[in-house]
DNA sequence: TATAAATCGGATGTTCTTATCCTATTTAAA
DNA sequence: TTTAAATAGGATAAGAACATCCGATTTATA
């Protein structure tokens, strides 16, 4: 469903998200290890989410990386989702047309646009705050 | 959602399943025009349909590719996606993780449910015919 | 029976995703 | 002010997906 980089991005800004409700700020090795994913790829997708501003990456000795603990609430899996695999997933066409819509609808064009109605305002009602809390509690997992 | 070869297999069999309503037989070359795909690449891909048992090839002269009349009521979505892509788009975890079930659940793992089984549930309920109607009718297309 | 049209399938090439390596830069703390 | 710990980011490598090439095989038909 969504790319490796995608899933990564994910877990981390969970991870970061709990961890930094406990007021720890976490370092990419801490990140990569929380996840099981390889620490410089891990790298650049935090890179990438430090740009687009869903977390903070603070450098130098006891650097590391935080989300906003004030925007936990309004920062959504569709917005990390966007800026790691854009916005094709629930956007684009099932059967990969680019002139495929409502007045020229592919074969399964009718079938998709529920599902990926469904699947766009799933990802765009759960916040990392939602995330966050089944891991916090021990309720949900990161590993494996 | 679906890989390229995937959506070059949905197309070519929903084209070939027109084409076979007619009493058409069509060839390779027919059907990388009708679907707008690279040729060869679109062979491996008719191939594997056709040792799935999913369509019929037809070598020699005059040969080609046909889906069985009797089975386009009861071959679905869901059969080609799984024989080219596998069923881990609707049955693997949202984040990747092996070990991810009820009782494990990741930090998406209710929320995908939800998508997952309804995305289940569309690709088996889909069948051939159903995509060939619409092409049939001029309603839905498979270009661009 | 020879020919031409078609699929089959192995080998190879290209592009994109995933992953690693290494150096530069930043910064807290000794 | 030096050191060490950390992120930044460019370069490179490995692997998978996508695509092409070409000879082998099959078969209808002239």
């Amino acid at each position: 469903m969504f790319s490796k980089s995608c899933e990564y991005g994910i877990k981390a800004t969970a991870f970061i998200a709990v961890e930094g409700a406990k007021n720890n700020r976490v370092s990419l090795k801490a990140i990569a290890k929380a996840i099981d994913s390889p620490v410089a790829f891990t790298a650049k997708i935090l890179q990438l989410l430090a740009r687009t501003g869903i977390i903070t990456s603070v450098q130098g000795a006891a650097g590391g990386f935080e989300v906003d603990q004030s925007k936990i609430d309004s920062i959504t899996l569709s917005q990390i989702v966007a800026a790691i695999d854009g916005e094709n997933i629930y956007k684009g066409c099932g059967l990969g047309l680019k002139a495929c819509n409502a007045n020229k609808p592919c074969p399964v064009h009718d079938k998709f646009v529920i599902i990926r109605e469904e699947l766009k305002a799933m990802l765009e009602s759960t916040t990392v705050k939602d995330l966050a809390l089944g891991l916090k509690d021990g309720l949900t997992y990161l590993k494996r």
